[in-house]
DNA sequence: ATAATTGATGTAACGGTTTACATAAATTAA
DNA sequence: TTAATTTATGTAAACCGTTACATCAATTAT
């Protein structure tokens, strides 16, 4: 076994004295500390990380929970945390769950078992208990997807106000027959989101229909697709469509294409997130753009907030959103 | 601190026998079992796991490197190792390197460091010595791209043979005119599909023009765009360009959309990959569809069997790939 | 020349877990 | 009843690196 004893018995030198060497604290005389580096790049010695970080109860390794990497959404947010965790001296694992409850649950176990010093959440589907009971004692940041009766720091967009701002552009564009695509409801940004569709709708006094409002368990085109299929078989079209994700609003646009319609002269489109192929589809979308870059500098912040001062309550933040006008919407 | 100690306190039994509870070993007296399981769900003790990888000298963590997780193309991948890594009981840390050699470099440390068991490397763009060392020691499998001049099991598709497929398939459309839209030539697999490119038109006796290879050292939409406003800027332009990448090739359909010209009919257009995007884009994407979950999973095999019987050679593979015809060819 | 200070290095405990081996208790065999 | 075996549990070393403290030598001060 090539460990600090073995480089220290070559050296001559005890292990004190090449520890101190590869940490290079400087007490070390000149020569000794030239006779070890000879050693150590002679053995090609690398200090085992598991004996470091165990002694120094330290990992400087943050853990990034993402559903899935297949939307790019979350690739411009890790974007953002690798910045800021990057500046720090940290490096980031990025592990996906499917949110899958059990694969979310092993992940987090390795913070308490000291593999990771912090964990950045995106969309926590882990019973709520054992996700505060983890904040309680270890670092935890809620990155766009949060629950706030948690205790746990979050950051995000005002969900509701965003799809109103999107629901009213449809309005103001003269649509009166909205529909939309949503996601699963058990997550709180669809269920916020479809508060603010139905909040437009009520102000403008325009008809809320069921046939009209649609979820998907699965956050991909097929459902985007399917969803479009079976908007344009209803007894009552919609003349335009809210979806609460890009690749959703995109699976839509793709049925219409396949159909003869055309967006927005047939049906108007508003996609939610303003990922970069938003703006390559034909015609290209209009959507909330969410300052994702945004979302995860900060979220990379609260973090180390919390790692850096424990005891001091971090305070979480709804970042501003945009909404994005381009041809999917524009008569 | 909680530790196996105070576990063992609490519970008045020693360390090894709280050990043997965890670790269900069946050696343990029942009533003692439920004795000590009491005081560890009590305390909500979780064995840490830095001491426990440090005495095993195993992680069961496997490390996947990728340049980048904002080309869907490795979500696919990501996806197929996963699955095997999982059914063996092992999880997947992902590490986003931006092909920059530093941070290569630092996530291969961790296996050395024994931080994880093994590592499938995407695109790697350390020092060749360095990475070949280190698949001397560990685990090692070179995904996609590859350099088979190193001694490192490989897995990926052949790539000149691939774009030659693709630019074949241009010909018999009928283009004489073919450009290709490359990423940087450092890469191994740039330079075999630009062979390809170069033996399907020789092959042909179809002209090779300089103004018509173009370079990117970045590969996003952006870059595709930018290739495009070159070529049409070209003083003899191309009626058809293969696209090594379906993030190049879309750019590029963009950059004619907005100049007002249609594919096929003025311009053809083939991509790489086969992402999920390359579907939903209007004209649809003829591209080479690569199997990548197959890619993935195929090199989680492979690192198992280099886990677990290190000193048997492991064989590297060419997994084949399929044209897929759709609008942006099909007159 | 002696005492006090500085500098370089070594010793050993510690972080948390697993496990070979030892021991004690309980059971079975003779 | 005693010896042999089985079962349950404990002891302590091992995995690897860091660092407070101790030690010794060399330098500086008096």
């Amino acid at each position: 076994m090539l460990n600090i004893h073995k480089v220290a018995e070559e050296a001559g030198v005890s292990v004190a004295t090449v520890s101190r060497v590869i940490n290079n604290q400087g007490t070390v005389a000149k020569k000794t500390q030239e006779k070890v580096e000879k050693v150590i790049s002679r053995l090609n010695y690398e200090p085992n990380m598991l004996g470091r970080n165990l002694r120094n109860s330290e990992s400087r390794l943050i853990m990034v929970l993402v559903p899935t990497i297949s939307n790019p959404f979350y690739a411009q947010i890790v974007q953002g945390i690798e910045d800021i965790v990057r500046k720090e001296n940290y490096n980031v694992f990025l592990c996906t769950t499917d949110s899958e409850p059990e694969r979310e649950k092993v992940f987090l176990d390795y913070v308490r078992q000291k593999l990771t010093d912090g964990v950045i959440f995106m969309d926590p589907a882990v019973e709520v208990e054992m996700l505060q009971d983890l904040a309680n004692r270890y670092p935890v940041i809620q990155c766009c997807e949060y629950n706030e009766d948690l205790n746990i720091p979050y950051i995000s967009i005002d969900d509701t106000q965003a799809s109103y701002k999107a629901v009213k552009h449809l309005i103001t564009m003269g649509h009166e027959k909205i529909a939309i695509i949503n996601s699963d409801e058990t997550f709180q940004y669809a269920r916020n989101r479809k508060k603010g569709y139905l909040k437009a709708l009520e102000e403008y006094g325009l008809p809320i229909k069921d046939e009209w409002i649609l979820k998907n368990s699965e956050l991909n085109f097929e459902a985007g697709q399917n969803s479009m299929r079976k908007l344009l078989r209803a007894d009552d079209k919609p003349t335009a469509i809210f979806a609460v994700s890009d690749i959703l609003a995109i699976g839509a646009l793709k049925r219409m294409n396949e159909e003869g319609l055309q967006a927005p002269e047939d049906i108007a489109v508003v996609g939610f997130d303003n990922i970069p192929f938003a703006s390559m589809t034909n015609p290209a979308l209009t959507t909330i753009a969410q300052p994702m870059y945004e979302i995860g500098s900060q979220a990379a912040k609260m973090l180390f907030q919390k790692i850096n001062t424990p005891d001091e309550p971090v305070s979480s933040t709804l970042l501003d959103n945009e909404l994005i006008i381009r041809e999917s919407t524009l008569g």
